[in-house]
DNA sequence: ATAAAAAAGTTACTTTAAGTAACTTTTGTG
DNA sequence: CACAAAAGTTACTTAAAGTAACTTTTTTAT
């Protein structure tokens, strides 16, 4: 059994953004260089996984990790030009979901 | 704590493509049907979970399942006009890849 | 000087998803 | 009638993600 008749850039390129949350990362550091916790706050992720997440982003050259000597320390993470190369695809599933995407349901805690 | 401010159209898009395979599997697709056997072999995914993602893909109306009643009966998978339109979006990745991913080895067995 | 607070993680543990391989079902051919 | 092929399914193992409590560093308030 062949694993991959596939040319294995496009694998690689869907190993990467069928990663749970990578997707969602990427995206929301689109929008500019974002904190930890800002990270977490928004998108819902663990901070276990987000650690996760980041230093394996930092490793293929796609986010960037920033120190800044404020006070308390602060931490951003940006997007690499690597990264920010992203934004072509996200505006793509972007628009797929706006036309096929039904309106989701706001799961609200059903007020009275 | 916020789950989402990130528009839940995207969200739900992002949610589809980085479930583990789906993404490859509706690449696959838009090569043409394709019947089971041919998608474990092709993308190395095991029965077990092809069968679960394809369900789910015919439950969401991107993929179709087309009983052909040949001897043995074949089942061939197909993607909807829903599956289709994914299509902007693979394109995207694969010019992602072909820009940024590096060439990947090739993993063989150290032949001589 | 000491206590509490905030940011950025990390650790230990639980739950869920995916991998593996053997088995079932249906139809057909020798 | 036994065997083969396709399409799954079942039972079980392994890996990934979720949860929540804890650590570290530095600053502000008492």
């Amino acid at each position: 059994m062949d694993p991959s008749i596939i040319c294995p850039r496009f694998e690689k390129a869907v190993a990467i953004l069928s990663q749970r949350w990578t997707a969602l990362v990427i995206y929301q550091l689109l929008s500019g260089p974002q904190r930890f916790c800002s990270m977490t706050d928004t998108l819902g992720i663990s901070g276990r996984v987000l650690s996760e997440r980041l230093k394996e982003l930092e490793n293929q050259g796609i986010v960037k990790r920033n120190v800044i000597p404020e006070t308390p320390v602060r931490i951003e993470y940006s997007l690499t030009e690597k990264g920010v190369s992203f934004a072509p695809i996200m505006r793509e599933i972007d628009k797929w979901s706006q036309s096929w995407v039904e309106k989701v349901p706001t799961d609200e805690k059903s007020g009275s």
